[in-house]
This record gives C-alpha cells, structure tokens and sequence, in this order.
RNA sequence: GGGGGAUUAGCUCAGUUGGCUAGAGCAUCUGCCUUGCACGCAGAGGGUCAAGGGUUCGACUCCCUUAUUCUCCA
C-alpha cells in the first residue's frame, strides 16, 4: 500500500464506523499563548475537553499536521541523525466526546491493524497502565482484559505513569493510555531478545504506533483527582510509523513518503542515498524540513524574525546548512523541492497546490538571504582566526564563537568545521557557558507568574453580545492574578460580554465595567483559544457583584470603520490586480489598517490610484452590511465567500457582506458603508517575497490627513503670494539657490584667495622657516583648514600659525611642514595646547596640524605670538 | 519580551585610543583608443557618514534618545 491508501483507509474505517471526517487545523496556532504550533491531533479539541465549547459531533477523526519543534517537544536537533524523529509529521486520530469508551476504542483500533491492515498479532504489543500510589489508582484491568481477547497476556505489558498516564497540564482533564507497539525485527534478533523486552526502551525498531488516551479524571489544583460524567477518548497514530510498519521498511525515510524527495536530492547533489552516512543525514534532514517550512507558509507563517515566524527561519536554515556542509549546496536548492512535495502531498493537503508559487518564492529568497550571512561569518572567522598551534596557539575562544553566532547567526558547528579543517579548535565549554548566560538573562526577563482560575460562577460558554451592543449587564465568571516584571494586572473572564476580544487581526476592545458608582477600566481584551479575557489593573471591590459592562464607543467605531474598509480594499485589489489576491496577514485597530497579501510585484502609483478610487466608490454606494451569523461552511463558499488559508472555520461561519463583497469573518463591522466618510492609502512596501502591505486610514483619520497637507500647501502656497503655479515657482527658487550657491562658493574661494594672497606677502624667513602668524577674517572652522592645506602645498618649510573668531570664540589653528616636524621634533598638537592657555582654552591635534578653542577674545594675538616663539 | 550588532557615494563595503582636507571596487558621465566576451586608458560628477540631542578646541569615531534592519535567547 502506498501512503495515499493508507491515509484513506484510516479515514475509511472511521468514517464507516460513524465518524464526523473534519480536516486538519492549521499548523500554526493563534490565540494561545501556550502553544506556537499545533503539536498534537487534540490541539484543535482542547476547548472540547477543556469544556469551553461544546462537541460539534460526537465520533470525530481526521489526520492532523503536527509540528514539534519548540518547548516540550522539541525534536529538532534529532531530526535526521536517527530514523524516525520528524519535525512535522502527520497524526492520525479518532476522539470519542463523551460517547463510546475503552471497549470500542480498543475493538476497533485492532480490528484497523489486525483485520483490516493485516499487522501480524505476534508482532504486536499493548500496554496498560499499571496504576499508582500517589494518584490511589488501580491497574487498568478493564483495558487489560479487552486486549486480552486479542493478545496472549505475555504481549500486554504494564507502563508506568510516566508512560501510560496522559494529562494535558498540571490540570485539567487526564486519564490512563494504553500503547500499540510493533516490532519490525528480523525473526533471527526476535529469536534472541523477546520483543516485551524492547517496549518504550528507544529501539528504533520496536516502536509505539498508536496511543489510545482514555480521559475519565479530571485533575484538580491540590493535585487531588475526581471523576469525569462525561469521558473521552483520544487517540493518535503516527502516520509515517504506520506507513514504514505496513510498507515492511525500518526507517520512515524508506517509505514513499519521503523517498522521492530523497531521490530528487540526491540527483541535485550527484550523490547516492545510502552510501555515505553524513550525505544520507542531511537529505533526510532536508527532506524532513522541506514538508515543515512548506506546510507553515501555506498556513500563513512565513520566516521572520521572531516567535513562530523565526522558528520557521530556523528550520529552513538547519537544511540550508546540512545542505551546504554535507551536499555542497552553495546556490539555492531548496525551493526546486517544492515541486515534489507538491505532487507527493497536494491532495491530501490541496493548501500546498494553491500556494506553491508564494512557497518556492519565500525559500528560495530566505535561503539566498542564509548563504549571505554564512558568507559574511566565514569573512569574519577568517579574520578572527587564532594564531596556529606551532605558534603557541590553536583555540579559538569560546566567547568569540559565540560573537559570531549570538550577533551574526554563524552556527557554531561550522565555526568547529573551519577551525578542524584547519587544525585549530574552539573552546566548546566556553561557549555553553556564554549561551547558558543568555539563556539566564532571557528567562530572568520574560518571567510571568500567572495564579490559578477564582471561579465565581460556572459558565458553559462565553456569549459574545458585542455585535449587537456595546453595553451589558455581567457578572465575572472568573478571574486570575498576573504578575510580570513587578507588574500586576488581572484577567477577567465574564458569563457574557460586549467586548472583541483580539482575533482575526481586529484590535481588542476597551472600555470599563461599573458597579455601584465605581468604574474599573478594561484596558484590553484578548483570546485564549475560545475563551474572552479582560485585563485589568485592579480588581473591583466586589468581584461578585453584577457589572454595566461599556466599551469604548468611538474607538470600537473607528476600528469598524477600519475593518470594513479593509474587506472593501481586498474587493478593490481584485478588481484591479486580479483574483490571484490572497490576504497574508491583516491588522485593524482604531488607527489605521494594514493589509497584507500576496502578489508578485510592487503596486504601481496608478493600480494604487484606481484601488483607493474604488474603495472611496464603494463607501459613497453606501452599501449596507448584510450579515448572516451562521451559514454551512459549504454554502458561504459557494456564496462566493473569501476565506483564508491558515483559518481552522467550523461547520457553520459567519458571512459578512457588502455588495459584491463577501467574506468569513468574525470581527465587526459598520451597518452601512457610507460611515466610512473616506479612504486614503498612506504606503506600499514589500514585506517579504512575493508579498505586499497596504497602510490605509479612514473617516476622521483621513480628514486630518488631508487636512494637515492642505494646510501645509497653503502656508507654502503664501509664502510665494500665492503663486499661480507653485511647482514652477518651487523650481525656480531651487535653481536659483543652486546658482547662488555656486557664485557663493566662488566668492568665498576669493576672498580666501584673497587672504591667502596677503598672508603669502607677509612671510618671514627666520632660519631657513618661512613662518606666517596672523589673525585672519574667516568664520569657518573649514575655510581656516582649507587655507592652511592649501599654504601647506604652496610653500616650503612652512611654519603657520592662524588666529580667528569662529562662532564668536577665539581659536587657533597651527599647521607645520613635514620636514619640519621630522627635523626639529616640532609638535602642533602641543604647541596649540600650550598657546591656547593665552585664551583661556585648550586643544590638539596631530604634530602637523592642530586646533585649539578658547573663551577669552582679548586673548587671540598673544596666543598667535605664544605660537610663534616656538619656532623662533 | 530581553541581549548583541549594523546603518558611510546609485550598489557592495573599508575607515585602527576622537585629529591623515571622508576612501576603494562596481555603476554613471566626459574624452581618447577602438570594437573578441567584465574591452582598455585618462579624467569628472556623486556623501546632512540613518535622524535628533549631548560631551569636546575638534565627532563618521564617545554618550543618550528615536527609526529601520540583522541576529541570538525566551
């Protein structure tokens, strides 16, 4: 079976034993601080389980990309080097929400694997849970027992609770797992070593493939467990583990799901795949990214500099790196990968067939971006290089290493290469040491203490009633301390609420909450998966009192006007550009909006003209909003609705509608567009390849804006009395400031001519010095250099000693020939120094020319004479 | 969120404890030479040294603030 088949018979199965099929979440997580990316197949149920939000079916299965690279799980250094660690991979899952339990769950999963994929019994292994002290558990004998039907009692194992006791959090909904594992040994080791012997013991070969989670306890703050009434299942099966099993390979990089990839590489590199270890690292290392960094951009996450998006850089320039040490990839490679994974994955995952331009454009300008900055680092290594060992020395230390890779992002196993390749090394514990101090600084910094839930009053979901009103009575549900940075605030969560909180890249309300003539002030509202929270300063005095909950009126106006805007200048780019447009990323607060989406080149003046015009079109239309809270998915698409790659959307969706212009949105919006009052693109950039942003402001915004350069136009308008034509009048005072300048500059050459002239006629001759000492009429510290390295090149054996008032302070400057300097040990800097004291001042300089300043004006000559008696 | 860099001519970059009248290569322009693969030669133009403060006789250089950008950590 190929992996497709496979796939499809996960879902089959599941699908005939009623099972809702929903589709993968995407990738990258928003809306909760926990978690960057999605990490398991029950991140995108964790508000079921959390009882936020209610089941939307009862059996649900799907296969769910997952990506494991930061915090808990975080497998990126093994990638590549053993056989089996991926960064994203793809789990397989069914959940039961408070619907069929042990006995099904654990029927049906053999009955996939055995009956219906035909994995040997002899071959399987299942663990239970063995039960704990701590938690007063027992062993889990119910699920013993059903395997027991199966499997003879010697392939049950029994798994500890780090092993087979699942809990989400440090509280929360938990319970026992109960483990399938296979061995894929040859009979002839499976002779010597029986396979209950390598269970859970890392043994690339005796693997887990499926864990069936069975969440029946709730776990409470004092650690103490109670029953759930409602229990789920959760189960997750490692796609490309089932895959190597069913395909009777031993590593997941033999399956096809990654072979062609491989393959494609190995003719890219002229290598072989199999015939040196190090090359074979970095392929599957590079085939391994390459399916991370592809599904992230199609998700919306494109490589940054921070968070999410910098993790994203790091993973692409890990391959980048494997390919350049091990491959001899200097030029961009990658990129021409896309292509492949394309027709590999695309239809499980149609996201990736859509945007596969944008994809090989984003790789393919990151990776060139990377091969820069190695370069400058090895400029820089070359420089720093330490003496050689047959010199005394030999190591390079371990601070500057970590220069190179802290400030200039040079990664230190490449410092370790060149400097081997060299016969030198670097102090390795030196650098730990440096990286562990910035480790400290980070964390000491980004410390946040958050207490525990108050629960007030038990709430099954939050209502949001902030479309239709922006006031309401409410009461808090619950609330929790924060504390960063000696900084305390609180989180307010309400039964209901008026207030938006952040999502969608509409800006979070504020307002304030009142109770019994006191106001506390909201001063944001964020979201935390489902949940709406308020933040606070302070708590009000009594936490359980009812509350008139107000949001900021004419902010949450202007920010309606900005996010309606915002749909009406996406219709506007696809009248104009075409419907290649697809929104990237999009901000909305009471300021101003930003948009960003992708297109292949920059927006010229005009396209930006015509867009601008339209939307303003569309405002005077005075289009009315069309709203309907909740359309089936499929119907809003075929409505013609824009939705966004990188959106997990429900069954049903809320559809926003102006005209012509139809979108799935969640944020708020004007009742008619005529509100907007006017619209004005204040900037286009780039923001990486192949995407663009669009800064607008509208209504009062875009009054003052306009306001402010008509004032501007007037003013200058006046100060050329009212000119009929002020372009040409601007011109004409700019060229003739040109010209002005330039007869300026002559007039100055002259006069400097001019003194220098007289300053010539005024030479002594004292011993075979020609000395000049004079105060001159020259206000610039730069005409007075200009003049003295114009003598200096006119005569000899020069002695120059100029005293002149610059910005109404006395100064000399004294510049002496450079024979002079050689042979008579003659100093300007010191001669200067010493002079200035006539005036109160000080200075220096080099030995050939120096300047001093001082205070006192009466001072002046007697310091041009102070000058001159040193060469006397 | 915290740390460390960078910002100098149209482009890529030098610029040593604060003082060599801000430089190089490429590009541009002019002239000459001639057309063979980055043609050659001679010359010229082009800089608020990111912005704004400060210290100093003197700041590209030191300090502070801001902006943009790179990089590492969380």
């Amino acid at each position: 079976m190929n992996s497709k088949e496979i796939r499809k018979a996960f879902i089959d199965f599941f699908e005939g034993k009623g099972h809702q099929i929903v589709s993968s979440a995407p990738m990258v997580v928003k809306n909760d601080p926990t978690l960057m990316f999605t990490n398991a197949g029950m991140n995108q149920f964790k508000d079921i389980f959390l009882g936020n939000q209610p089941a939307i079916s009862k059996r649900v299965a799907d296969t769910q990309k997952c990506l494991r690279v930061s915090g808990k799980h975080n497998d990126l250094e093994e990638v590549g080097h053993d056989t089996y660690h991926h960064t994203m991979f793809e789990m397989l899952g069914n959940w039961s929400f408070g619907d069929y339990f042990k006995e099904e769950a654990i029927n049906w999963a053999w009955e996939l694997l055995h009956d219906v994929l035909k994995i040997p019994a002899d071959r399987m292994y299942a663990s239970v849970f063995e039960g704990s002290a701590d938690d007063k558990l027992e062993r889990d004998t119910e699920a013993f027992d059903l395997w027991r039907k199966f499997l003879p009692a010697s392939q049950i194992i029994n798994g500890s609770k780090k092993d087979n006791f699942w809990e989400m959090g440090d509280t929360g909904p938990c319970g026992p797992c109960s483990e399938i594992h296979v061995d894929l040994r040859d009979d002839s080791d499976r002779a010597k070593i029986p396979g209950q012997d390598l269970v859970n013991k890392d043994n690339p070969l005796v693997i887990e493939i499926w864990n069936l989670v069975f969440i029946q306890y709730n776990r409470k703050a004092d650690g103490k467990l109670e029953e759930l009434p409602d229990k789920h299942v959760d189960t997750g099966m490692g796609f490309e583990r089932l895959c190597m099993v069913l395909q009777g390979k031993k590593s997941n990089y033999d399956t096809d799901v990654f072979q062609n990839t491989i393959q494609n590489i190995a003719a890219l590199s002229n290598k072989r795949y199999g015939e040196e270890q190090k090359a074979d690292i970095a392929m599957r290392v590079i085939a391994d990214h390459l399916r991370a960094i592809s599904f992230s951009i199609a998700d919306g996450q494109l490589p940054s500099n921070n968070k999410a998006g910098y993790v994203i850089r790091r993973i692409l320039r890990r391959a980048v790196r494997y390919g350049y040490t091990f491959l001899d990839f200097k030029e961009p490679f990658i990129w021409k990968l896309v292509e492949v994974l394309k027709n590999n994955m695309g239809d499980a995952f149609p996201e990736l067939i859509s945007q596969q331009g944008l994809i090989e454009n984003v790789i393919r300008e990151e990776e060139e971006s990377f091969l820069r900055t190695l370069e400058t680092g090895i400029r820089l290594l070359e420089k720093s290089l330490p003496p050689t060992p047959s010199e005394g020395g030999g190591v390079l230390s371990g601070e500057l290493a970590f220069t190179l890779y802290d400030t200039f992002g040079f990664p230190f196993d490449l410092t370790s290469l060149i400097l081997r390749e060299k016969g030198l090394s670097v102090d390795e514990a030196g650098f730990l040491s440096s990286m562990e101090k910035q480790k400290e600084r980070s964390r000491n910094a980004a410390v946040q203490e958050t207490d525990d839930w108050v629960e007030l009053k038990k709430i099954e979901q939050v209502v949001f009633v902030g479309y239709d009103q922006l006031e309401a009575e409410v009461s808090i549900s619950k609330y929790r301390k924060v504390t960063q940075k000696n900084k305390e605030f609180y989180h307010l969560v309400f039964d209901q609420t008026p207030f938006y909180g952040e999502s969608g890249g509409q800006a979070g309300d504020s307002g304030y909450i009142e109770a019994g003539g006191k106001k506390t002030p909201i001063l944001d509202t964020l979201k935390e998966n489902n949940l709406t929270i308020h933040i606070a300063q302070k708590l009000p005095e009594n936490p359980a009192a009812p509350f008139k909950a107000v949001v900021d009126h004419q902010k949450r106006k202007m920010t309606m006007n900005n996010h309606t805007a915002t749909h009406l200048l996406d219709h506007a780019l696809r009248e104009v550009l075409g419907t290649h447009i697809e929104q990237k990323g999009s901000l909305v607060n009471s300021e101003y909006l930003r948009f960003d989406f992708g297109h292949f080149q920059k927006v010229s003046r005009e396209e930006l003209d015509r867009i601008q015009a339209r939307v303003n079109e569309l405002i005077r239309e005075n289009l009315v909003k069309e709203e309907n809270r909740s359309v089936p998915y499929d119907e809003a698409k075929t409505m013609g609705a824009i939705a966004l790659f990188g959106e997990k959307y429900g069954d049903r969706v809320r559809v926003i509608k102006f005209g012509e212009s139809v979108e799935l949105c969640g944020g708020t919006h004007v009742p008619a567009t005529g509100q907007i009052g006017s619209f004005i693109i204040t900037s286009e950039s780039a923001i990486s390849a192949g995407v663009r942003r669009i800064e607008a402001i509208t209504a009062d915004h875009a009054e003052a804006f306009v306001k402010k350069h008509l004032d501007e136009l007037t003013e200058v308008k006046m100060m050329f009395n009212n000119t009929q034509n002020l372009k040409k009048s601007v011109e004409d005072v700019l060229a003739q400031n040109n010209k002005l300048q330039k007869l300026m500059e002559e007039l100055e050459r002259k006069a400097a001519s001019g003194i220098k002239q007289e300053l010539k006629n005024k030479v002594q001759h004292i011993n075979g010095v020609n000395i000049i000492a004079e105060v001159i009429q020259l206000d610039s510290a730069q005409a007075v250099k200009d003049l003295a390295f114009q003598l200096k090149g006119e005569i000899d054996n020069l002695f120059l000693a100029l005293g002149s008032v610059i910005g109404g302070k006395p100064s000399i400057s004294v510049m002496i020939a450079d024979n002079l300097v050689a042979e008579k040990g003659l100093n300007a800097g010191a001669i200067v120094r010493e002079s200035a004291k006539e005036m109160q001042g000080g200075g220096g300089g080099q030995a050939f020319y120096a300047t001093a300043g001082g205070k006192d004006l009466s001072g002046l000559a007697a310091a041009v004479e102070k000058a001159k008696s040193f060469v006397k």
